[in-house]
DNA sequence: CTGAAAGCGCTTACAG
DNA sequence: CTGAAAGCGCTTACAG
């Protein structure tokens, strides 16, 4: 370190003997250098262990270099994937992510956001469910001229401003899963209304039962709020009766951990009594015991391409935004909380018997 | 709106009819401005819907404005905790949170986190453990004039750059739960030894457990890895013996549960024939049935307290640093996994029997 | 209590 | 391929 306090452009630009437009040019990857001079400029740099000042560059460039993650999820784990993906890209370029949880229920969110934008002049925001799905952020981000890309389980935005993750693939994923194993009988604990991507888990695997057959009549559907409490609850509504379903779907993985807490309590053995099945995969779902069947939507995977998109937009190459993958298939995660129905079970073995 | 586009100082100035110093003043709420002008300019501001521009105050000032949140915990919620305390603060100031984490095992370690300083040019790191351990981390912050707050169990450090939680406290309150309910064989499985953490909670029980007399016999201290499959090994180890523990305790609450998901695939009632401990209070630990007994450290007040130190180090104002809290007492979290021994529940049955 | 001048460290727009 | 001048939107240092 030949020099430990911070050098300036003008530092570079005296000891390379060139004008500081020149090591601005080297900087910024320009063309229009020669050799000779950028390699010179170069050592220079290195030499100096110089850095540019973010807060020049983003004065002079009216860019703040700063990019955030808005969401309103409370799912921790969800949270930091998501951030692990948006960091792979940031760090790759000259960009940092700044955090902004909020609350859904304030009432003031919108302008807080705004606030929040204006005030640090972010350069691109990063949406994540549910609190992508507003429209009316949307807009508002528009008027100020925010760059965004969203994260949502239906596309209601352009292939350069939105990334999505299928639910109705998922969802139907688990219903041949459940299907193939025999069970014809099957629980339903949904997701709030409030959700987009909870009606589209609804109605497609309502569909893809359907394919088979199998109707979800109204006693063996739940109306949970993604909470590990509401599944515990729905699971004693569905499983308090003489014949309960023989499995049981909750469309995540925080409810579906709260059915095997019911279960458990009731006595009822999964998965030989009760198949359980969750989605999210999230890090609990692998941790219990016995470890719970899910889906994995690649959250860190998706951010990291939303975050290619708003980078795109950054540069405002639309174009590019719009080319970088907007969609990744889930993948059905089987591990120990399905198995055929007890009835069906029983069955087999008796048939055997009789041989 | 009057305007939508972005106003700067100088429209400000020209139609308060001052200045653009004085309206320098009044955003920076320096004193030396009558009461008329200040209304004046605030007026103005209001009108405009005028917001300084960070990075043309940070050039002048010389600062960014940013906090650096730095750690190499793997843990979701401790992360997100964390986050929501130092978003507590920078929410009431003019500071933003960017979040920086990294892999202990990285071998160029602290040279990405010094790069990613200069860089951003980050006035302030917010230092999370086990990494806020690193003294060699911090003789590099303080060569680069990086201002910092750490987060740590040992402090090694002035009462301005620290806050730590007290491990001892926490654990004392665990033995003593434990010897209240009669346990006297007790298994415990530490954390890593390269977490200073680690090794005070050991000693902290050791010590606690000492003063009744119980005594932690090399045959009942597994080492744990603080994950949840390391729990389910020292379990098995620690149960698969023809007299187990009554009791264990597990210094975090993934490998607690990792200890009663053995339990459970053992056959092993939970807590009628162990009890089971953990520690940190994570949300899982009230979402497992039945729900563990733990300790909370209360991060998200502890960082929300750093945070304010290091809002007080980046106004060179060490002494007020130094003088905010740097301690918070741990709680104990009584839940569903503790009860009293098996043989002595048998006991003081039989006992009653007998009356 | 107020303001004119110079400067923070970069880039843009232009000229050669 | 290179550079001199002006400017980005603020603050510091100074003067009154």
């Amino acid at each position: 370190m030949v020099s430990n306090e911070k050098s300036t452009i003008n530092d570079v630009a005296r000891l390379a003997g060139v004008s500081k437009k020149t090591v601005s040019r080297v900087i910024n990857n320009e063309p229009n250098v020669s050799k000779k001079t950028l390699s010179k400029v170069t050592t220079v740099i290195e030499q100096l262990n110089y850095v540019p000042n973010p807060q020049a560059r983003g004065l002079a460039f009216n860019r703040s270099f700063l990019l955030a993650m808005i969401y309103d999820n409370p799912n921790a784990s969800f949270v930091t994937e998501a951030m692990y993906g948006a960091l792979s890209q940031c760090n790759t370029s000259d960009y940092e992510l700044v955090v902004h949880p909020c609350e859904s229920a304030h009432d003031k969110l919108y302008d807080d956001i705004i606030r929040f934008l204006k005030r640090a002049k972010i350069d691109g925001v990063i949406l994540l469910p549910p609190l992508s799905q507003s429209e009316e952020l949307i807009s508002r981000l528009k008027a100020i001229g925010s760059d965004y890309v969203r994260l949502q389980s239906v596309t209601s935005d352009d292939s350069a401003h939105s990334i999505h993750f299928n639910d109705r693939e998922a969802v139907s994923h688990i219903a041949e899963h459940l299907v193939a194993l025999g069970h014809k009988d099957i629980g339903f604990i949904r997701g709030p209304n409030t959700s987009q991507s909870a009606t589209e888990r609804y109605e497609g695997f309502c569909h893809a039962l359907g394919k088979h057959g199998i109707s979800l009549p109204a006693n063996r559907i739940a109306m949970g709020a993604y909470t590990f409490q509401s599944g515990v609850e729905c699971a004693e509504w569905l499983l308090n009766s003489d014949s309960p379903p023989s499995a049981i779907f909750a469309c995540n993985d925080e409810m579906a951990i709260g059915v095997m807490a019911a279960a458990k309590k009731m006595g009822i053995q999964i998965p030989g009594e009760l198949t359980v099945i969750g989605f999210d995969d999230s890090p609990q779902a692998s941790r219990i015991w016995p470890a719970l069947t899910t889906v994995n939507l690649h959250i860190r995977e998706m951010v990291s391409l939303a975050t290619q998109k708003l980078l795109a937009l950054c540069d405002k190459d639309i174009e590019r935004a719009a080319s970088i993958q907007s969609e990744l298939l889930p993948t059905f995660i089987q591990r120990q909380t399905t198995a055929v129905p007890k009835n069906q079970a029983t069955q087999a073995r008796t048939q055997t018997n009789h041989h």
